[in-house]
DNA sequence: TCTGGGGTCCTAGGACCC
DNA sequence: TCTGGGGTCCTAGGACCC
């Protein structure tokens, strides 16, 4: 045999912002509801009410604010310290039925079901559903399969079933079910290879399968070909159960309104600079590469349109709050040109390596670094304890007005007693 | 008026070396 | 000053994911 014949199983949770909404919010159980980006930009979570309303996922919601109205669709801005929490307990329900388990987005895993007879298969994806609605409140769809993509596609087809699973390795219709897949629809495919795929007649998953390999190897590279295997059956993508640490860590958001001064990009930097420090920290990270970006929106006035980055590689790595803060500003100031009206801000960075690997060298900097790091543990600790943001610095301004909207906000917090929900008898 | 944020991996091309 | 082939490493940009 080439291979040892594996079974994954891809959980997936149903609507998963809304669904989390919805926990402590009974009212909005059969309604309408879509979750919100940053800023009340776009829709990022749909009910199936919602979805059937139309409502596309990553539309702008000026565009469906009409849709929204008419039909009384409850609509929150996101709060993902509540998602962030709900997902670590629905992962550590999932634990419990795969130790070899892949953590894979904030709201899906695969399991490692190899371990369980085929005709076992079915019973034992109905337990994982109703262990973890009991538990969590969560409802999910699970796609079972010899491959992880193929499990992603029994997933697609379980969104659409009641009974929320669909076992593609007892089942004798698996070709007709990749017929009901389009082709930008299977994972792995994204944008550009749809457009590519459909050209040369490759519509669905069905047809994706069935192509040769030699025309496949030709004419895209190994991701695509990666998939198609998978969808033939034959694994290409491993279980990956480690969680490993970030290499990458990029903090940006865009403004509530448009932002000209430099004062103000310099407030917004500063804060996505202690964020991102604090995010590193708490990995035990440092940090070797800093790039700041500004850019105007790539939307309206195309001909005003200006966007620049600049990076600096540190001479020493380090994950010290005001010395990131410090080069951050400096990129800054080289970038930021007068008259525009920007939209958006980030810092990204990069390198990230452990603390332990941290090496002092001649042209250390910082004096007092044992003071530095006491007072950065301070921060973080105080932040913990009383809530991001509660210590900051003041360079990073007090009235925030290029801050985000966040109009629809739920206001929960698990970590919180203070925002409990009252019952009152 | 209003268009998200945070990641990973692959690849082509340049710099450098022998 | 000119000549060649082949290798490694790094980086920026693109494609993809949720």
């Amino acid at each position: 045999m080439l291979y040892s014949k594996k079974k994954f199983a891809l959980v997936d949770c149903n609507s998963f912002y809304v669904s989390c909404e919805r926990l402590f919010n009974p009212s909005i159980l059969k309604k309408p509801v879509v979750v919100l980006s940053n800023n009340d930009g776009c829709v990022i979570s749909r009910s199936a009410e919602a979805k059937n309303l139309g409502i596309k996922m990553g539309e702008p919601y000026f565009k469906v604010a009409k849709i929204v109205k008419k039909n009384d669709v409850k609509i929150f801005s996101t709060n993902f310290a509540l998602y962030g929490d709900i997902s670590r307990r629905v992962m550590k329900t999932l634990k419990q039925f795969s130790p070899q388990m892949e953590v894979y987005s904030i709201d899906e895993a695969f399991l490692d079901l190899s371990s369980i007879k085929n005709e076992n298969l079915l019973e034992h994806a109905y337990k994982i559903r109703k262990t973890i609605l009991k538990w969590t409140g969560i409802p999910t769809s699970i796609g079972i399969a010899t491959t992880k993509t193929l499990s992603k596609a029994a997933n697609y087809i379980a969104k659409k079933e009641k009974s929320g699973v669909i076992d593609f390795i007892n089942s004798k219709q698996v070709d007709n079910f990749l017929l009901e897949i389009e082709i930008n629809n299977v994972w792995g495919v994204g944008r550009q290879l749809t457009k590519f795929y459909i050209k040369n007649g490759i519509n669905t998953a069905y047809d994706l399968k069935k192509i040769h390999n030699s025309w496949i190897k030709k004419n895209t590279n190994v991701f695509g070909s990666r998939t198609a295997m998978e969808l033939r059956g034959f694994p290409c993508i491993s279980l990956e159960p480690h969680e490993e640490k970030r290499k990458n860590c990029c903090v940006s958001r865009s403004f509530g309104k448009k932002v000209t001064k430099l004062e103000e990009l310099s407030e917004a930097i500063t804060a996505h600079s202690l964020n991102a420090a604090e995010k590193i920290r708490l990995d035990k990270q440092t940090v070797k590469k800093i790039t700041v970006f500004i850019r105007t929106s790539p939307f309206v006035d195309k001909k005003n349109y200006y966007a620049n980055s600049k990076s600096i590689d540190l001479a020493i790595k380090t994950n010290d709050s005001i010395e990131l803060i410090k080069q951050a500003l400096f990129i800054l100031k080289n970038i930021y040109r007068k008259g525009y009206k920007y939209q958006k801000a980030g810092i990204i960075l990069s390198g990230l390596e452990d603390v332990n690997s941290y090496d002092k060298n001649l042209f250390s900097k910082i004096r007092n670094e044992i003071k530095r790091e006491k007072l950065m543990k301070a921060i973080d600790y105080a932040n913990a304890r009383y809530g991001r943001n509660s210590l900051s610095i003041a360079q990073a301004g007090l009235k925030k007005i290029w801050s985000g909207k966040k109009q629809h906000y739920s206001k929960i917090d698990t970590a919180s007693f203070r925002l409990l929900p009252t019952v009152r008898i």
